[in-house]
DNA sequence: TAGTTCATGTAATGAGTTACATGATTAT
DNA sequence: ATAATCATGTAACTCATTACATGAACTA
């Protein structure tokens, strides 16, 4: 079974809001999807290329004068096709592979100090995630719509509510966490009190 | 940056408790941190090879009469210095990338019934992770090494509370990936309302 | 004038997964 | 008899990251 290159999905996702170019593709993932799924350009470009070449996208050069020229990307009915495929279909699941956690399996090697500063650390991560998915969230809620173009306001009206799932997700994900953070330290100290007991 | 290979820490962090062979290295990394780290043997088998050019392991071949031979791996001083100073750095962590999310984000594509059957289907399989976690965390408290050998007794019980953080972890991460999905079905339930009336 | 943003790409690298290949032994 | 487990490995692949390369325009 061949894993399937999800960029592809990503960037139709995208060209199925509106055309773009590969430059746009990165800047408005990072600042959509950017909280649990990210993109390089190393890997958008060579991507568009071969979608067109599939015919599942079209390009348009755009001259801006002395401007670097833009090459717009829209999606074709097939590339539309392909991306409702995948978007019914069933997700794969990313699979846990945390070096935190394999480096606390392996705790007793080292000083409890040490341990608590990876955990502190990771609290400290936690909290940033949070603090910067909060005002996403505020800006989802208070935002309707106000800046769009008008023929677009329907699309991203329809689209808040699942935007927000994916915060919430991200909201949920660091505040567990960082709870757990917070429980492990407390039970490290309880390792500490007893050996030196 | 280049990105180190972790599946050596996680080798050498196996062959740290005792001599091994790649299968078993992988039989106990199932049992211990597959929870939340996975090895494959096209993996492990290389880079055994590998740390043994590199002096980190040292192997020996035991013929078991008729049965095929194992070949016993061995941590070398200087491995367990290189693992050391691993376990004694700051862990890189993993980033997030999760396609239900992106599929969720542009959930506003396709029927709300199929983003019900992928959110039924997550927890589902978080319960069912959950509940391999609690039969783990269950045995790791009930179990004070009482079946192993005499001179291991030391280090496996001191090994015991950071195993059962990992569990913990894993425990919260599912628990509150199935929270945020039942929080998303009943959101998706009102969505559906406000589009009937 | 120096740094950031706009805008495109290629090349190198590596880390990890999957499939393939082999063959004996043990349990059902 | 057949399936699972013990036991080792190679080859292909591909996905994604990072570094490299270029150059104009805008901003502080």
């Amino acid at each position: 079974m061949a894993r399937t290159n999800k960029t592809q999905y990503a960037i139709l996702g995208m060209l199925n809001y509106q055309p773009m170019s590969g430059y746009d593709i990165k800047k408005i993932s990072d600042h959509s999807i950017g909280h649990f799924w990210n993109e390089n350009y190393g890997n958008i470009y060579p991507v568009l290329k071969r979608m067109m070449r599939e015919g599942l996208v079209t390009m348009d050069i755009q001259q801006g004068g002395s401007a670097p020229p833009r090459k717009v990307y829209t999606i074709t009915a097939k590339g539309r096709q392909f991306f409702l495929d995948w978007l019914a279909g069933s997700p794969e699941r990313q699979i846990l592979r945390e070096e935190l956690l394999l480096q606390l399996f392996f705790g007793q090697w080292i000083s409890p100090n040490i341990i608590e500063d990876k955990l502190h650390n990771e609290s400290a991560f936690c909290s940033a995630m949070i603090k910067n998915l909060q005002q996403i969230k505020a800006h989802l809620e208070e935002d309707h719509g106000k800046n769009l173009p008008e023929q677009s306001v329907g699309t991203f009206a329809a689209g808040r509510p699942y935007w927000k799932m994916t915060v919430e997700f991200g909201l949920r994900y660091y505040q567990g966490i960082r709870e757990w953070c917070d429980a492990s330290l407390h039970e490290l100290s309880q390792i500490d009190k007893g050996e030196k007991r």
